[in-house]
RNA sequence: AGGCGCGUAGCUCAGUUGGUUAGAGCGCUACCUUGACAUGGUAGAGGUCGGUGGUUCGAAUCCACUCGCGCCUACCA
C-alpha cells in the first residue's frame, strides 16, 4: 500500500518537484499544440526587487491561469522576466560604490555601469528564485531583461521612429525635478503629501510711490471697505521664488485692482539699491476669490506660472541648480537685475538660452539650500516692514517616490513623447471592446487618465538605462539614429565633425511599455510573436494603470498595430489586517516566503526592525509585532498561500491579508492530504479499476460523479471570469463538504461491509478516479500537493497499463464537465438521505444522546421511495446516525418520541429512557417558532398581488413552500400537544 | 473640486440579470481522541443587509437623498 504520512508536510514535496517540472520543461509552450495559444506577461519586476506580497498575489493568480490553460491542451506561454529600475538600481550600486570609499564621478560613468552590471550578474536574481517558490509556472528559457540586447534594440528603433515621426521632441519645458536624485522624474513619480506649511503676505510697493484707492464691496455692489493703499498684497507659500518673479497677476475682471494694471511694483526683497520692478498685467488664472486676488508668476519654479509666464510672454528665470540650492553661477546680481530690468522695460522676449544665464540671486543668497533661502528671505522682509501675516496653512507638498525629497519644478531641457496623438488610438481600443478592463470599472480610471493626459518626460539624467540615440554636433545639431555610425551616413557628416552623444537616458517604463512584443522577439518578425501576440490576459495591480497599462497599450497600437492583451485583469492590493497599506517604512510587511517557511517572533521582529528609513519607529514596529503574532508565523507551504490569494481575490479594491484564512488553506491542504490517505488505503497497491460490466454504482457513486460535473463546470466558469475566489470556494466546498464530510463516510460501510464485490469494485473505482480528477481541478491553484497525491493516485485510477513513467499531473487534461453525468435521481436520493441523517443528528445533538449511544428509529408515513431507500441505506443510516433499529408503524402506535420530518415521513426516536421531555419540547417550540415566521411571511405574499403579477413558477414553488411548511406545522402542533400531556 | 469604490453575522468577505427560509471561512458554545484527518467530527448560537424615502406583487439587489470610511486625480497663489 502507498501509504502517506498521517500529516501534510509541505516543503519535502515542494523542494522536490519545481526542479523536475522545471528541468523536463513543461512550461515551455507546446508550439505544436491545438488550439488558441495563451499567453500571459509578467509585470516585470524591479531587478533590485525583493519578493512581496502583492507580487506573490500577482503571480498565484497568473500561475493558476496559466496551468489551466496548459492543462487545457493549448500553447501556453508565461513569459517572464525583469525590469532594470534605473533609479532604484543606481541608487543601490552607488550607496556600495560609496560605503567603500568611492563615488560614481570618481568611477566615471563606463565603470560604474560595468559595476552595476556585474552586481545584477551576481544579486539581480533574487526575485526570480523567489518566484520559483511559490510555483510560477513561466517559461524560464525565455526570461528577458529590459536591458537585454534585443530588448535594447527595440527601445532603440522605437525612439527612432518616433522621433523621424515627430512624436518625441526636445525641448526646454518645466518638468518636476528630484535636487537628491538629479534628474527629472515623470508626474506619475511624484507623490503629493499633504504638509504642514505656511503662507505668507507681503507688500509689494507699487513704483514711485504710487497709492490707489482699494475698495471691496459685497454682492451687492455696496462698499464693505476702503483704504489708501501704496502696494499690493500677494500670498505666497515659497517665499524664496519671489527672487524670480516675472510679474504680478490679476483677474482682468476684478475690479479692486482695475486702477494698477498696467503700473509696476517691487519686489520686496534683495539690495534695495537694485530692487526689481515687475508689471502688474491681467489674466484669466486668479481666481479674485482667493487670497488677495493677485498672483505672483514665477515661470521656473511652479507650473501654473508657467502656463502663465507662457502666454504673457514673460521671462522664467531659473534660481536654483540641480540641488535645489540658490544659483552661483551666471552674471552678479547687480548686472542680473539690470538685466532683468532691462527686459521689462523693453518688452522684450529673448530667447530661453539667454534668460537662463541671468541669475537673479542677490549674493547674499547664492548657495543657500532653498529652505534655508525662505527663512533667511522672509527673516529680511519683516525686517523692512513689508510683512503682513503669516497664516498656518496646510499644503500639498510634492515628494519624489524613490528619494522622499521635495520635488522641484525647474526649467531643463528634456526628450519628450507626444501622448496625446498616441493616446487617441489606445482610447479607442478600449472605447470599442478590442480591450477588456475586469473589472469593468477601472476603464473609468483608465479614461480619465488619458483624455487628460500630459506630454511624457522620458529622459532621466542617469547612467544606468537605454542611453538616448541622439548625438549633437558643436553647434548644438541634433541627428537621431541607432548608432554615431549611421547617424553621420544619414546626415553626410564628415569623420572630422566631432559629434557627442546624449547624455541621458530613457526612462525605464519607456523600455517597460514595449515588453509584450520586445520579449517575443520584435523587431524581428518571430515564430513566438506569431503565436502569442495580441497576448491573452494582463494581470496587475490598478496602481500601475498609468506607469505601465495605458503605455504598453499605446506603444502595442503604434508598433504591432494591434492591442498587446485583450483583457486587463486588475486585482486588489495586498493589506495587512488593519486595512493598512504594507510597507518596510511602516514596518507591517509581510514577506511571503516567511508565510511558506514559517519565521519565529525574534527573526521576524529582527527583520521587521532592520534597515528602516526611520529608526525611531523601530521600537513602535517591535511592539506591534510581537502583540502580533506573539509565537511568530507558522510554516503554512506555498500551496496553502496560494490558495488564500486565490479566495481573497474577488472584485474589490483591497485584499486585507488575514493569517486565519492562511491557517485555513492550510488545514484544507491537510483534509485533502487525509482524503487521499484514506482512499489510498481502501484500494490495493496494483489496483486495476474494474471494466463497466463488473461494477454496480451506488447512489453515493453516481452522486459525487454527478456533483463532481457540477464543480468542473463551475471552475470553468470562474477561470473564464477571473472569479478565482469563486473558484476557490467551489473546489474548497467539493473537496471538504460533498467529497469528505458525505461521499467518504457513506463509502466506509459499503467498503468495510457485506456489499456485493461489483458494488465494492464500483466505489473503489470511482473513489480513485473521483479523487484523481479532484486533484486535475485543483492543481492551478495547489500545484504541489496535487502533484504528489497524484503521482500515487494515477496509477489506481487508470491502472497501471496506462501510466507512464515521468508523467505529471502538470501536463494533464484539465477535467471537463460532462452534462450526461449529471444524475439528477443520485443527486435527489442522496438529499434525502443527508436529510434523514441530518434530522437525526439534529435530535441527538440536541437531546445530548451520548455519540455512542444506538438509538432505536420508527418511522411514520413512508411512501415506497422512503420505504426503498431506507432499504438500500440501512447501512449508512446506522453508521452516521447511530441507529440500532428502524421499525415502520402507524404514526398513533408509536410511543412518545422526538421526532424530524423528511417530505411526509416522521422520523421519530422513542423518548423513554433517551430522551428529557423538556429538551424536545423547546427544540420543537423553537422550530415552530421558525415556522410560523415563514409561513406568515409566505401566506402573506401568497394573499398579494403577487399571485397575479409573479411569474408562474416562482407563485408554485411559492405555494409548495408553504404548504410543506403548513404540514410540518400541523404535524409538529399534534406531536407536541401530546408530549406536553405527558 | 472631480472620479472610483466600500459600508451584509464578533472578524474577513461572497451574494451574478430584483423572486431564499440572506451564505462561507475564521472566531464562539456544547459534546466527541470512532480505525483518513483534533490542521479533525457532530450539533448549535449569531445578521433584517449604514440610514431615510421611492419604484415594484416582491429590494441586500434598482432609483433619489443622507451619514460614515477609503483610494485616485487635480489643486488656490
Amino acid at each position: 500500500m502507498a501509504e502517506l504520512d498521517k500529516t501534510f508536510d509541505p516543503h519535502a514535496i515542494e523542494a522536490r518537484w519545481y526542479p523536475v517540472w522545471e528541468k523536463r520543461g513543461y512550461f515551455k509552450p507546446d508550439m505544436g499544440a491545438e488550439g488558441e495559444p495563451f499567453a500571459v506577461m509578467l509585470p516585470p519586476p524591479n531587478v533590485t526587487g525583493r519578493l512581496h506580497m502583492g507580487h506573490a498575489l500577482d503571480d498565484t493568480l497568473q500561475d493558476a491561469l496559466t496551468r489551466y490553460h496548459r492543462m487545457t491542451g493549448v500553447p501556453t506561454l508565461w513569459q517572464p522576466g525583469t525590469d532594470h529600475a534605473g533609479i532604484a538600481t543606481q541608487m543601490l550600486v552607488e550607496r556600495q560604490v560609496e560605503a567603500e570609499g568611492s563615488s560614481r564621478h570618481a568611477m566615471g560613468r563606463e565603470t560604474f555601469v560595468d559595476r552595476i552590471w556585474q552586481w545584477k550578474a551576481e544579486s539581480g536574481g533574487h526575485i526570480t528564485t523567489q518566484m520559483r517558490r511559490l510555483g510560477a509556472s513561466v517559461d524560464w528559457s525565455r526570461e528577458r531583461f529590459t536591458m537585454d540586447d534585443g530588448l535594447s534594440a527595440a527601445v532603440q528603433h522605437v525612439f527612432v521612429d518616433l522621433y523621424q515621426r515627430g512624436l518625441i521632441y526636445r525641448g526646454q519645458r518645466l518638468v518636476n525635478w528630484d535636487p537628491v536624485l538629479k534628474t527629472a522624474i515623470s508626474d506619475l513619480e511624484v507623490e503629493s503629501v499633504e504638509t504642514a506649511g505656511h503662507m505668507w503676505h507681503f507688500k509689494y510697493p507699487l513704483e514711485d510711490g504710487a497709492t490707489y484707492e482699494y475698495v471691496e464691496r459685497d454682492a451687492e455692489g455696496h462698499e464693505t471697505f476702503r483704504e489708501t493703499r501704496d502696494y499690493i498684497s500677494i500670498a505666497t507659500t515659497r517665499p524664496e521664488t519671489m527672487l524670480g518673479d516675472g510679474a504680478i497677476a490679476v483677474h482682468p475682471d476684478d475690479a479692486r485692482y482695475a486702477p494698477i494694471v498696467g503700473l509696476k511694483c517691487e519686489i520686496p526683497v534683495g539690495p534695495k539699491a537694485q530692487r526689481r520692478l515687475i508689471p502688474i498685467i491681467t489674466d484669466e488664472y486668479p481666481d479674485p476669490a482667493f487670497g488677495s486676488g493677485a498672483v505672483k508668476i514665477t515661470g521656473a519654479h511652479d507650473f501654473n506660472d508657467y502656463e502663465v509666464a507662457k502666454r504673457n510672454d514673460l521671462p522664467m528665470y531659473r534660481l536654483m541648480d540641480d540641488a535645489a540650492a540658490l544659483r552661483v553661477d551666471g552674471m552678479a546680481y547687480d548686472a542680473a537685475a539690470m538685466r532683468a530690468a532691462e527686459i521689462v522695460a523693453t518688452g522684450e522676449t529673448p530667447d530661453a538660452m539667454a534668460v537662463d544665464a541671468i541669475n537673479l540671486v542677490p549674493e547674499a543668497y547664492r548657495g543657500l539650500n532653498r529652505f534655508e533661502a525662505r527663512r533667511r528671505i522672509v527673516a529680511d522682509i519683516e525686517a523692512d516692514g513689508l510683512l503682513i501675516v503669516i497664516e498656518d496653512k496646510t499644503i500639498m507638498q510634492p515628494f519624489g517616490d524613490r528619494s522622499n525629497d521635495v520635488i522641484e519644478p525647474m526649467l531643463t531641457r528634456q526628450w519628450f513623447v507626444d501622448a496625446k496623438r498616441l493616446a487617441a488610438p489606445a482610447i479607442e481600443a478600449v472605447e470599442d471592446g478590442r480591450i477588456r478592463f475586469i473589472p469593468e470599472n477601472w476603464s473609468k480610471t483608465y479614461f480619465e487618465w488619458m483624455r487628460n493626459i500630459q506630454d511624457w518626460c522620458i529622459s532621466r539624467q542617469l547612467w544606468w538605462g537605454h542611453r538616448i540615440p541622439a548625438w549633437y554636433d558643436e553647434s548644438g545639431n541634433v541627428y537621431v539614429g541607432a548608432d554615431e555610425a549611421s547617424v553621420r551616413q544619414a546626415n553626410n557628416l564628415a569623420d572630422n565633425v566631432a559629434l557627442t552623444q546624449d547624455e541621458d537616458v530613457l526612462d525605464t517604463w519607456f523600455s517597460s511599455a514595449l515588453w509584450p512584443f520586445s520579449t517575443l522577439g520584435w523587431p524581428d518578425d518571430t515564430a513566438a510573436l506569431k503565436t502569442f501576440y495580441p497576448t491573452s490576459v494582463l494581470v496587475t495591480g490598478f496602481d500601475i494603470i498609468f506607469f505601465w497599462v495605458a503605455r504598453m497599450i499605446m506603444m502595442g497600437l503604434e508598433f504591432m498595430g494591434d492591442v498587446p492583451f485583450r483583457d486587463i485583469y486588475i486585482h486588489g492590493l495586498v493589506r495587512d489586517a488593519d486595512g493598512a497599506k504594507m510597507s518596510k517604512s511602516k514596518g507591517n510587511a509581510l514577506d511571503p516566503i516567511d508565510l511558506i517557511d514559517g519565521i519565529d517572533l525574534e527573526a521576524l521582529v529582527a527583520k521587521r526592525t532592520s534597515g528602516m528609513m526611520q529608526p525611531q519607529k523601530a521600537a513602535k514596529v517591535e511592539k506591534a509585532t510581537r502583540a502580533e503574532f506573539p509565537n511568530g508565523i507558522a510554516a503554512y507551504g506555498t500551496d496553502a498561500l496560494r490558495f488564500t490569494f486565490a479566495a481573497l481575490a474577488s472584485y474589490g479594491r483591497d485584499i486585507r491579508f488575514d493569517l486565519g484564512r492562511v491557517e485555513g488553506y492550510r488545514n484544507f491542504c491537510n483534509k485533502l492530504w487525509n482524503a487521499a490517505r484514506f482512499a489510498l488505503m481502501q484500494v490495493p497497491e496494483d489496483f486495476v479499476p474494474a471494466a463497466d460490466g463488473d461494477v454496480e454504482l451506488s447512489a453515493a457513486d453516481r452522486w459525487i460523479i454527478s456533483r463532481l460535473q457540477r464543480v468542473e463546470a463551475d471552475m470553468a466558469t470562474h477561470f473564464a471570469t477571473y472569479r478565482f475566489d469563486l473558484a476557490a470556494n467551489a473546489a474548497h466546498d467539493f473537496v471538504w463538504h460533498h467529497l469528505c464530510d458525505w461521499y467518504l463516510e457513506l463509502i466506509k460501510p459499503v467498503l468495510a461491509g457485506d456489499a456485493s464485490e461489483a458494488a465494492k469494485a464500483g466505489t473503489r473505482r470511482t473513489l480513485v478516479r473521483v479523487l484523481e480528477t479532484t486533484l486535475r481541478l485543483l492543481h492551478p491553484l495547489m500545484p504541489f500537493i496535487t502533484e504528489e497525491i497524484w503521482q500515487r493516485v494515477a496509477p489506481l485510477a487508470r491502472g497501471r497499463a496506462l501510466t507512464k513513467e515521468g508523467e505529471s499531473i502538470s501536463l494533464q487534461a484539465y477535467p471537463v464537465s460532462d452534462a450526461a453525468r449529471i444524475d439528477e435521481h443520485a443527486e435527489a436520493e442522496i438529499e434525502w438521505l443527508k436529510k434523514v441523517i441530518g434530522g437525526l443528528r439534529t435530535i441527538r445533538g440536541e437531546m445530548d444522546i451520548a455519540p455512542k449511544q444506538k438509538i432505536p428509529l420508527m418511522v411514520a408515513g413512508a411512501a415506497t421511495t422512503d420505504r426503498d431507500r431506507l432499504t438500500r441505506h440501512r447501512r449508512a443510516i446506522d453508521f452516521l446516525a447511530g441507529v440500532e433499529s428502524i421499525d415502520e408503524m402507524a404514526a398513533d402506535a408509536i410511543p412518545e418520541s422526538a421526532v424530524a420530518l423528511v417530505g411526509d415521513m416522521q422520523l421519530r426516536v422513542p423518548l423513554a429512557g433517551l430522551i428529557d421531555t423538556e429538551a424536545e419540547l423547546a427544540r420543537l417550540d423553537k422550530r415552530l417558532a421558525k415556522i410560523d415566521k415563514d409561513l406568515t411571511g409566505l401566506n402573506k405574499r401568497l394573499g398579494s398581488d403577487f399571485v397575479n403579477k409573479a411569474p408562474a413558477d416562482v407563485v408554485d414553488k411559492t405555494r409548495a413552500q408553504a404548504d410543506d411548511l403548513t404540514r410540518e406545522q400541523a404535524e409538529l402542533t399534534d406531536q407536541r400537544a401530546r408530549i406536553a400531556a405527558l
